[in-house]
DNA sequence: GTAGCATGCCAAC
DNA sequence: TTGGCCTGCTACC
């Protein structure tokens, strides 16, 4: 499931569902995950959430009381995805839940089998992390065309785009895919490869 | 039943 | 650079 494109569906996909409801109590934590509590409980609070690159963060607002929301930040491993379900279907592997005041109750999840995912309360997006490749295009488009001194683009154009400093939200099923569309030699070094993009009468690639 | 594989990091060597 | 972290699924014996 995630890459930057599934991550970015996720944050809407989380907007959608929560849209208009009011959420309660705790947040809970499976006993399995060894990822941190999230000390947050709050009688009403509302959920929204933002994509950047590969991670996503959800926003926790406290409702009318003034006091502190949070936010954390996720990053999905290989296998994280949000479920909303009802209270008796939560899914197998629901390793954080948030939920609803109205009954019946409603339960938003981060499900993660392989618990490769984490999270971070009040974190900040990482910050090794460059632009994401969806939502910030010209500040990615930037960070590569103007740091392509850096030796991280000694290597081949193949494992340069699974550098998350350069391209946040690229993994391995769509560098395969980018590059076989462009029909670019995957080993072919990087630096040969985007320089060419420098030209502004450069016919473009579809990657920048 | 078992081997092999899977969209990602992350820390120890 | 390598191994580790995990579960689930498929192909094969």
């Amino acid at each position: 499931m995630p890459e930057g494109p599934e991550l970015h569906l996720a944050s809407l996909f989380v907007n959608k569902v929560c849209n208009g409801l009011v959420f309660t109590g705790a947040v809970e934590k499976s006993t399995v995950s060894k990822n941190t509590d999230v000390p947050f409980s709050c009688p009403e609070y509302t959920i929204s959430a933002l994509s950047r690159g590969k991670e996503v963060k959800l926003i926790l607002t406290p409702v009318d009381d003034g006091s502190e929301g949070i936010h954390i930040i996720f990053r999905f491993g290989m296998s994280g995805c949000f479920k909303f379900t009802p209270e008796d279907q939560i899914p197998k592997h629901a390793h954080l839940r948030f939920y609803t005041k109205d009954t019946p109750q409603w339960i938003l999840c981060f499900v993660d089998p392989r618990r490769f995912g984490t999270w971070v309360v009040n974190g900040s997006w990482q910050p090794e992390r460059g632009p994401c490749v969806m939502q910030e295009y010209e500040k990615f488009r930037d960070n590569v065309l103007n740091n392509l001194s850096d030796k991280a683009f000694d290597k081949p154009i193949c494992e340069v785009m699974l550098n998350q400093k350069y391209f946040n939200g690229i993994g391995n099923y769509l560098r395969a895919e980018i590059l076989f569309r462009l029909q670019i030699p995957p080993f072919m070094p990087a630096r040969t490869v985007l320089e060419a993009l420098k030209n502004p009468n450069q016919k473009p690639l579809g990657l920048l």
